[in-house]
DNA sequence: ATTATCTATAGATCTATAGATAATGC
DNA sequence: ATTATCTATAGATCTATAGATAATGC
């Protein structure tokens, strides 16, 4: 939407998008996409329901805004790195994550949701992890280049192990913030990472 | 509903029950539990859907007794060993696992979904993972004072981070299962961590 | 002129209940 | 007597559209 079919600023309308875009993400992080009711979000956002789809035409368009949303502040995250200190950067990050629990929630509700083949947000969760697969494998094998990690490392299956762990326990500590400190295991098995493929 | 509330055979009734819950696996799996349809479950049980509610008097019992199908099926599956025994038994189990996507797709579905705490399977999730931590937990326990893994062996920590990397890899698999060969990296990284934790 | 917003409402679900009829098994 | 099944339907959503009115910005 932004940036695209709309000529001007309208400041009113501008806010409005933008706050419809944030409830919309607690909206689909707390109930899921098939579970988010438009009604509801227009009514967190003191809009009619029809007010609301003003904005965006479908309950889809506002999936695919916050979905661009989502990918837009996660590019603000990650940096390009490698060898070891791109697996402290990933640390780091999870840490950062456990301090949003919310943008957490959103993205591992919806994966889970994208998994059916009918979901709105299938093609985008596979080309998210087809990128980020993509990415950290290229990453690992630059770091093997460069001498950082042993050469017989796997560079594409570490990356889809890590991501796997990743994704893991941010659903663990999803359901049990408690008694999962997913910082410091993450950390931890950074640490294990980094022994097991120094050369 | 087994061998609970209800007296006798009536052998229509328990072969429908059978289906109904097998069907109802299915479409779980393939739309999740909030995107599933008590019509068309019942239709492609060839029963009108009043008719299906009178073996199971609402959703939220049916999911309840898919859950503890799944369950029974699950505890099948696993049997109690630890050490590296225990690491090779769980590869084994992923490949299993691996040629029945429709079970996977179903855990992986219901558990993204079940994040919410509004989710009727929320505390069914909660408490399957507690109980998987525990198992395998003291399993890692066991085959350090076993002499099998090193003393400085975190249980817990082993037995998240890996149930994360189970549980990682299936969403990963499931969204491209042609470029993601789940059993064969799950099995890398079992053979990993056995040399890593070897004393 | 374009945009923002509202009320009213269509049309499609969806779950669950009421109440009737037929089949099953002690 | 209990169970299995059906039709009809209540009642609650839900998304999306039509069409009117008010505000905004060139």
């Amino acid at each position: 939407m932004n940036g695209v079919g709309r000529r001007q600023g309208y400041a009113v309308g501008e806010a409005r998008r933008e706050r419809i875009l944030h409830t919309a993400m607690q909206e689909f992080a707390e109930h899921g996409y098939r579970g988010a009711s438009l009604a509801r979000i227009a009514e967190r956002c003191e809009l009619s329901q029809p007010g609301l789809l003003h904005h965006f035409p479908s309950k889809e368009r506002l999936l695919v805004a916050v979905l661009e949303l989502r990918d837009r502040m996660d590019a603000e995250r990650i940096g390009h790195v490698t060898g070891a200190a791109m697996l402290h950067a990933l640390a780091d990050l999870v840490e950062r994550n456990s301090r949003v629990p919310g943008l957490v929630q959103l993205f591992t509700v919806l994966s889970g949701e994208a998994v059916t083949a009918d979901h709105p947000a299938h093609t985008w969760a596979t080309e998210r992890y087809r990128a980020l697969r993509a990415a950290l494998t290229e990453a690992f094998r630059e770091a093997v280049a460069a001498g950082d990690f042993r050469p017989d490392t796997d560079p594409e299956s570490q990356a889809d192990r890590l991501i796997a762990v990743m994704d893991g326990l941010q659903l663990q500590w999803l359901l049990e913030p408690d008694r999962v400190d997913m910082p410091k295991i993450f950390r931890a098995h950074i640490e294990d990472l980094l022994k097991a493929l120094r050369p």
